[in-house]
RNA sequence: GGCCCCGUAGCUCAGGGGAUAGAGCGACCGCCUCCUAAGCGGUAGGUCACAGGUUCGAAUCCUGUCGGGGCCGCCA
């Protein structure tokens, strides 16, 4: 049930009976048309533009076309009142019936309140974290694998069918560092001196991979050429790697669907068939690009490279696929790589980067248009950096990595589930600032806390009236007599449950899974709010001594406690009964 | 130099074509005989960086300027 889409289309079915009366011209466009919340709810429960919207169109002033659409909603058993506000808003106000029917309704629908169908149909791939295989998970990572994994509960919850996808990093000349740097540390394991040079990766998690090695090969590839066991160790090496990130991501409650490995791209064919298809196009061609304005290497020299006309599609510059000794370049594997999701026949592509990959967003974007004719969307998210601090103090140390905190670090302190909120309590965009301390602070400035509280205090009104002999069960609370929630606060509360619907669209159009956080603040702050009228007017109180009044209020909280755990349930953070 | 993100209350941030711009913190004033006061209510606090433009209507969209951050040849 989504109350606001019934509306709106009462809105637009009326508007099409006007048309069809003549009262309005046939034919127009009410795509623009909204039914909205008003921002100052003193102006009604639900605010209509339509008036406005169509006002030009129909030749019309809006006010006169409000008042006749007014005229008309009120005949409809929701609609108690229709007033036209301002330059041509159509304030609606619900019968009290509407919301205790939409109380009903949560508890009838239990978690599939607030699924849409928007996404029913589409299948969506959300690639994200694809952090190199070279090391422990840092901070920036973690941010981004929260995001990215809410995201795709947000775009579930909306009907899409969802992807989960790693793109691992195996095929650049950082894998051979690695092996070089694991190398070193097979060594030592064998009790030779390493020799962990300038530019090879210190870190101690790898001595464990070292040991592995010593016993998986031996002496066999002491004192051998590299050609000899570089390809080897690669492996060995990156695979340790990736089974270490995927426990990391474990520890955070992110599963992936499918990891796609950017060495078998290479020798397959594929890289040679994406560029075959963009060749095909006119799409590729031979040519010498400028030096970078501005900031010209001091080693620049023109050369001429093979190069994507990714200008054709809104890009800067036009980027090279080759080297000039042949070989790929990076975006080579990326532009095969974007090449196979769109074969494996997604209806849209979601990355989600890191910020420092900004430069990359223009020329993907060019090779999912160019590969799909602009059919399939590609949302590129860029995720700021995470600061940490302790007490206020900037935090550095980390026990495993040495130089970085690392995202196990983190959840090893505060927890996944308060990891996972706090993270996703600003925009993708802006910078976050986590502090260590202040996350697990049991204040209502901590909103964690303050929406387990409220979940909390639904499970107490719960367990107490179950231990007076109620009969609490969703199916028993739906059938109580809801009419008996009449009061403007109980009302106020059903009204902000009733936008959860409309904010899973909203956040799930724009791919913002920070909304859900924010709503679910909002959400807690009116529930508490009604809990403490309850100190000053008995009869708000959740528990009453008469037991249809008892079963009506607890339907509302209980109704509250249904929406509260869908809402963490999308951003990956399990409820608490109670607070501890 | 180019491109991307950001600029909203003292601080941290929501809102991103709609009415009188919101929340938390901090400040001040109130509320427990009462389901968890780890809470709630209220007051004070704003040139939505600046200047143009589009629109019936701009914090929101466009252009430019200023300020902060990031990125920028075959690296990954």
């Amino acid at each position: 049930m989504n109350l606001f889409s019934d509306i709106r289309n009462l809105v637009v079915e009326t508007l099409g009976g006007m048309a069809a009366d003549g009262a309005l011209p046939p034919g127009l466009d009410t795509a623009a048309v909204t039914v909205e919340p008003p921002r100052d709810p003193g102006h009604g429960d639900m605010a209509t533009n339509a008036a406005m919207v169509l006002s030009k169109p129909a030749g019309r002033p809006p006010r006169e076309i409000a008042a006749a659409l007014a005229a008309r909603l009120l005949t409809d058993p929701r609609i108690a009142s229709a007033e036209v506000a301002g330059p041509g808003f159509l304030n609606l106000r619900l019968r009290p019936s509407a919301w205790q029917g939409l109380v009903r309704a949560i508890l009838e629908e239990g978690f599939a309140f607030g699924r849409s169908r928007i996404g029913t149909g589409l299948r969506v791939n959300v690639e994200f974290v694809s952090a190199n295989p070279t090391g422990p998970m840092h901070v920036g990572h973690a941010r981004g694998a929260v995001f990215g994994d809410a995201l795709a509960n947000l775009l579930h919850h909306a009907g899409y069918e969802v992807t989960r996808e790693y793109y691992i990093n195996d095929g650049g000349a950082q894998v051979d560092v690695l092996a070089r740097s694991a190398y070193e540390r097979y060594r030592e394991a064998l009790g030779y001196a390493p020799e962990i040079a300038e530019g090879l990766y210190p870190g101690d998690y790898l001595i464990a991979v070292g040991e592995a090695l010593a016993e998986e090969f031996g002496e066999a590839l002491i004192d051998q050429p590299e050609e000899m066991w570089l390809s080897d160790v690669r492996e060995f090496a990156t695979e340790r790697m990736m089974a270490m990130i995927r426990e990391d991501l474990a520890a955070l409650g992110v599963r992936m669907d499918v990891y796609s490995s950017e060495r078998a791209l290479y020798d397959t064919g594929q890289i040679e068939a994406a560029i075959a298809r963009l060749r095909a196009m006119g799409l590729i061609y031979e040519g010498v690009l400028e030096p970078p304005k501005g900031k010209t290497p001091e080693d620049w020299e023109p050369r001429e490279q093979t190069l994507f006309r990714s200008t054709a599609f809104g890009d800067d510059v036009d980027r090279p696929i080759r080297k000039s000794d042949g070989s790929w370049t990076y975006f080579a594997p990326d532009i095969a790589y974007h090449f196979d999701k769109v074969e494996r026949g997604f209806d849209m592509l979601v990355n989600v980067f890191g910020a420092d990959h900004g430069g990359y967003v223009k020329r993907l974007k060019a090779v999912v248009a160019a590969l799909t004719g602009g059919r399939v969307p590609l949302d590129i998210k860029l995720i700021q950096l995470v600061k940490l601090y302790k007490n206020g103090e900037p935090y550095k140390m980390s026990k495993r990595a040495g130089t970085f905190v690392t995202l196990r670090d983190v959840v090893d302190e505060v927890g996944p589930d308060v990891t996972r909120f706090v993270m996703l309590t600003r925009k993708n965009d802006a910078p976050l600032d986590f502090d260590f301390a202040k996350v697990l602070e049991q204040s209502k400035d901590n909103p964690v806390w303050y929406v387990q509280y409220a979940h909390a205090r639904v499970s107490s009104v719960l367990r107490k009236a179950a231990a007076a002999g109620l009969e609490v069960s969703d199916a028993a609370l739906a059938a109580a007599d809801l009419a008996r929630l009449d009061h403007e606060a109980e009302l106020a509360l059903a009204r902000k449950l009733a936008e959860w619907p409309r904010l899973v669209e909203i956040a799930a159009r724009g791919n913002e899974p920070h909304r859900v956080a924010f709503y679910l603040y909002d959400l807690a702050s009116e529930f508490h709010a009604l809990w403490n009228r309850g100190n000053e007017e008995p009869g708000l109180r959740f528990l009453q001594d008469d037991p249809a009044a008892s079963l009506a209020k607890i339907a509302l909280a209980r109704a509250t406690g249904v929406v509260i755990s869908a809402g963490l349930g999308i951003l990956g953070v399990a409820p608490v009964e109670e607070m501890r």
